[in-house]
DNA sequence: CCTCCACCGGAACGTGAGGAGT
DNA sequence: ACTCCTCACGTTCCGGTGGAGG
């Protein structure tokens, strides 16, 4: 029989047992050190169940603290208890990041809503919004109970189209009165703590009834997480020593982030695989971590403009020539050369300041103003990208227009 | 204590693109 | 099609500055 290239592949023994259990999309059963939060949303929803309307709430932490695992998690509870007992609970959950118009929020919860045996769709345009509006009530009538709404980053949806929509939800309870037994309640969820300065005041207080807080995990709380995790991931005496230890205090330093932290353990894992290895060591991890901050710096460079992108690039040849602490004036004089080089023309340093301040707020280089006396005040720049990333690879996935030159590019950098 | 380096960063202004209003 | 306005991007000009070295 012919050879296929996926054989070898396949015949291999992998190293999960379940890798979607290893995913930040995955819901699990069991959230450790979230009980403090879970108690207090808990304690609300609880009207539901006994024909109460729950306040409207607001969940605010970081990205990575467990808001909407947790949310999700009571919401399932919630609804199956509600079950039990014959108090029928609803929750929707909505991302605002992809479902980010009013119009779109409505026709969603409206269309989470359709029974079986009803044809009519709300369309993704066409209806006035005060129609999807009517409707999505009718519907929630019709389904009778509590509907729990939650909008997960609703910080985005608010900045993107204002707080119409949350003023409705907020109102939404006195055309239910009229028809009839339903009820609703609303549950927001932030990155940002100061998104409520967008609202009407009105919105405002009536949507942050109640807010709950999540604080970010530390590393031990991270370990605990992940070793949870991995009990049912990933097969047993595949994790090396440290591992787990080391994935929970990297991702406890980008902001006690759980993604972050599942993230590295599973590319890991897959990195361990891919090498062919039974175990997965620190190293795997190093490098883990090094792909996922490629992949996270790559869109970022895309977007910046070109001037600005060969300002970085000038930054990396620097430190890829062994030099660090660059000053702002040796970034220039690269970054001269490369303007010559690629025949465009260059910025007055002035601009370059600039450019170079905007790079550090992007968090894609570090510089801080230091002065050396005799020999000036100045800023000590270095980049924030591993140094193992190639800075030259990374430019040129980055930027189409600078594949052309390309050629030009390595007889440029070798002069430096 | 003073000087003076090598830059920082504010102010004012010019330019062109894109959007709103008519 | 037209004006008006805003915004991002750049330039020019220039006063300001922390501290090593005299």
């Amino acid at each position: 029989m012919e050879e296929n290239i996926f054989d070898n592949l396949l015949t291999r023994p992998s190293l999960f047992i379940n890798k979607e259990v290893m995913r930040h999309s995955h819901s699990p059963t069991e959230l450790p050190h979230r009980d403090r939060e879970i108690k207090a949303i808990r304690f609300n929803l609880v009207e539901a169940l006994k024909g109460q309307i729950p306040s409207n709430m607001i969940l605010y932490g970081v990205t990575g603290a467990g808001k909407t695992a947790v949310i999700r998690f009571i919401n399932a509870q919630l609804e199956d208890k509600g079950k039990q007992i014959g108090k029928p609970v609803n929750p929707v959950h909505v991302n605002c990041r992809t479902i980010d118009t009013q119009y779109r929020v409505l026709a969603f919860l409206g269309n989470s809503l359709l029974e079986s045996y009803e044809k009519e769709d709300i369309p993704f345009t066409g209806w006035p919004t005060d129609r999807v509006f009517d409707e999505l009530v009718n519907r929630m009538n019709r389904r009778g109970g509590v509907h729990v709404i939650v909008l997960d980053e609703i910080d985005h949806l608010v900045k993107k189209a204002g707080d119409d929509l949350l003023y409705n939800l907020c109102n939404i309870n006195d055309d239910l009165k009229r028809l009839g037994q339903a009820r609703c309640c609303v549950i927001g969820i932030s990155n940002d703590l100061k998104f409520t300065e967008y609202l009407d005041p009105r919105v405002k207080s009536r949507l942050g009834q109640e807010d709950v807080i999540f604080s970010p995990y530390d590393a031990g709380q991270l370990s605990d997480i992940l070793e949870k995790r991995a009990k049912e991931g990933i097969k047993s005496g595949v994790l090396g020593d440290g591992v787990v230890q080391l994935c929970s205090a990297l991702a406890a330093q980008e902001h006690g982030d759980a993604r972050r932290a599942l993230d590295l353990i599973r590319v890991s894992t897959e990195k361990a695989e891919q090498s062919g290895e039974d175990v997965v060591e620190v190293q795997h991890v190093r490098m883990a971590q090094n792909q996922i901050e490629c992949d996270q710096i790559t869109p970022v460079i895309k977007t910046l403009p070109p001037q600005q992108k060969l300002v970085l690039f000038s930054v990396l040849l620097n430190e890829r020539n062994g030099l660090s602490n660059i000053a702002t004036g040796e970034v220039y004089e690269i970054y001269r050369q490369a303007c010559k080089h690629y025949g465009t023309n260059n910025l007055t340093q002035r601009r370059i300041t600039d450019l170079l301040s905007n790079l550090d707020m992007l968090g894609l280089i570090n510089s801080k103003t230091v002065s050396r006396g005799r020999y000036g005040r100045s800023k000590e720049i270095n980049s924030c990208m591993p140094i193992s990333i190639d800075a030259t690879e990374l430019m040129i996935n980055a930027d189409e227009s600078l594949n052309s030159v390309e050629k030009g590019k390595y007889r440029f950098q070798s002069r430096l």
